[in-house]
DNA sequence: TCTGGGGTCCTTACTCTA
DNA sequence: TCTGTAGAGTAAGGACCC
């Protein structure tokens, strides 16, 4: 007993979603991502594990997509699809129990703590109910806590179910490499490598100290933690958004400012409409350009007061814009809204 | 040559105030 | 009042997540 959490993983979701709309996909390579055109700009958003075959992986440029895969099938995003989707999954994991954790559109944390029932019967029982309702197949990890759950969730893809119990961290989680610890993207990565260190096991090894004087004190101290299994942190079963955005990149980099500020004026406007429609005001709008070699810039401006007028918003937008010179060309406009205050309801 | 979009969180620097 | 500093709020950038 004990290992009381689960993390539920879906199987190349996005292409998985679009393989039950379309059987005649179902074996072929897929690759979801952008306007669905590997011609133009965007990043793959999911291979199916056949498109994957062929060196095909998450965040790769649409165009290497298809030099590495011309035969691929390229479709483009349809959140809306698979949100619908998501929401029936996140229905039936509701059944099982209040405390389940939203993450992102195609994974969520459960602590079953509480139910009666072997955790291996229960996340059997999951994957079941989900397969019948929506075709889908998923991967389960189950362990004491969120950070074990999701390494396990992980090791035996697709459709797998992994226990991980405190005396399988040595076999199961110290061979593998560092970066399979969340929190250990690309950079960190290459930052352990000059250390010597690879696997999750090398960082176990280190002290506590030595580890805070390499990587600084509340990263190296999570790094201690997570290394051994050690993680403490709740299921949270509800949040408030703490920002709202939008962005955009140009098909190609433009020095127009009146281009740039159209997009930036209408980029705004959606942001708006997503605030209003949640019921949100808004104090701080921060404005983003990214030049045509990848240097990015954000300017802020935070207002006296949370507001969700057009015009305050927009003022301060542009102010923002203004105080950022355009030198180079520019691929990508962004604004965001933060310091978000809820509206509270008003009675009938 | 390429590198999306929507988020969260952390670090560092700076400014203002108690 | 002078001086130093602690803490809050703001700004900017960066790493990471799906």
């Amino acid at each position: 007993m004990g290992e009381g959490i689960l993390h539920i993983d879906m199987d190349a979701f996005f292409a998985a979603v679009e393989e039950l709309r379309r059987p005649g996909l179902k074996g072929k390579p897929v690759v979801i991502g952008g306007s669905g055109d590997p011609t133009k700009r965007g990043v793959v958003s999911t291979a199916s594990y056949e498109a994957r075959k062929y060196g095909v992986r998450s965040a790769m440029p649409l165009r290497t997509a298809l030099k590495l895969c011309p035969n691929c099938v390229f479709l483009p995003v349809d959140y809306e699809e698979y949100s619908r989707v998501s929401r029936i999954i996140k229905t039936i994991l509701l059944e099982f129990t209040p405390l389940m954790e939203d993450v992102g559109i195609d994974e969520a944390y459960l602590d079953i703590s509480d139910l009666a029932g072997s955790e291996e019967d229960i996340a059997r029982e999951i994957k079941k109910r989900i397969f019948e309702k929506t075709g889908l197949s998923c991967s389960i990890g189950i362990s004491r806590n969120k950070l074990l759950a999701k390494i396990g969730s992980d090791l035996e893809k697709p459709n797998g179910l992994t226990i991980i119990g405190e005396e399988d961290i040595p076999r199961l989680i110290w061979p593998l490499p560092a970066r399979k610890l969340p929190g250990v993207g690309p950079k960190m990565e290459m930052h352990l490598r000059e250390h010597g260190i690879q696997t999750i096991g090398e960082i176990a090894a280190k002290g506590l100290t030595e580890l805070q004087e390499l990587f600084g004190s509340a990263y190296g101290h999570y790094l201690y933690e997570a290394s051994r299994g050690i993680h403490e942190s709740p299921i949270i079963t509800s949040w408030e958004p703490k920002s709202m955005s939008r962005e955009e990149t140009y098909e190609v980099d433009t020095n127009d400012w009146q281009k740039i500020a159209r997009t930036l004026a209408s980029l705004l406007k959606e942001v708006l409409a997503s605030m209003k429609e949640e019921g949100y005001r808004a104090k701080t709008v921060t404005v983003k350009i990214r030049f045509e070699d990848f240097k990015t810039l954000t300017r802020a401006k935070t207002l006296p007061e949370e507001t969700d007028d057009l015009d305050t918003l927009r003022r301060a937008a542009f102010e923002c814009f203004s105080r950022i010179e355009i030198k180079k060309r520019v691929r990508l406009v962004g604004v965001r809204v933060s310091s978000l205050q809820k509206i509270l309801e008003e009675g009938p």
